[in-house]
DNA sequence: CAGTATCCAAATAGATACTG
DNA sequence: CAGTATCTATTTGGATACTG
């Protein structure tokens, strides 16, 4: 990578960075994972009361997108009526740490005054 | 936390969290970070050179918007013409071990076939 | 219970041109 | 060198109503 005079300027990171990151920053995503790291697999309205404020559709194509990055698992037991439920993957749970010390970075830079 | 009965059902935590990933996941906010945490304080210009597919404006919006979340510095040298050096605070010198594992994250799970 | 379907508003990002 | 001004396009998020 050093020296051969490559005209792009952008780090070789700046991908796989923003992928990860492009994640995290919807809107609900990080809540929605740290929801089922907290309070381990749910259904589809257990997790619409624990977050306060989503709407049925917008939970819904948080999930699909979570699932399709693979951070998410929907299980459907067949059932009547059917229950669904929502777990972390390994990738999923792998966030925990990040999460935690997303959650004490905010605390200590963001949280009064601003 | 643990059984005072409120009816939201909100976890205290999906603020601070928020506040955090809404920062990181601005389309350009984590390149610029990670640009500044490893080429030094950089004008303006060199920022550019260095991102690759950014415009000014967008650039400078979003250096804006990490300064008002003091994470960025915008330190104006008077000369002729005018220089101006970007660096990291202490806020965003702390976001380095973050931005390092969320990079891991992503080359561990996200990288490759999706 | 677990979602879809519509329709709509707001936030973000980008292209291009111009300025002190 | 270091931006601003416009104008447009795209992406998200949300309200509401309906369905198997």
């Amino acid at each position: 990578m050093t020296g051969h005079g490559g005209p792009t300027g952008a780090h070789a990171e700046s991908e796989p960075l923003r992928r990860a990151t492009a994640i995290l920053g919807k809107k609900w995503h990080p809540v929605l994972l740290y929801t089922l790291l907290t309070d381990g697999p749910l259904g589809f309205n257990d997790m619409k009361g624990r977050i306060d404020g989503i709407s049925d559709k917008v939970l819904s194509e948080a999930l699909d997108d979570l699932q399709e990055a693979g951070l998410v698992v929907r299980d459907v037991v067949e059932d009547k009526p059917v229950r669904v439920n929502y777990s972390l993957t390994p990738a999923g749970r792998d966030l925990e740490p990040i999460i935690e010390e997303l959650l004490e970075w905010s605390h200590e830079h963001l949280t009064e005054s601003r």
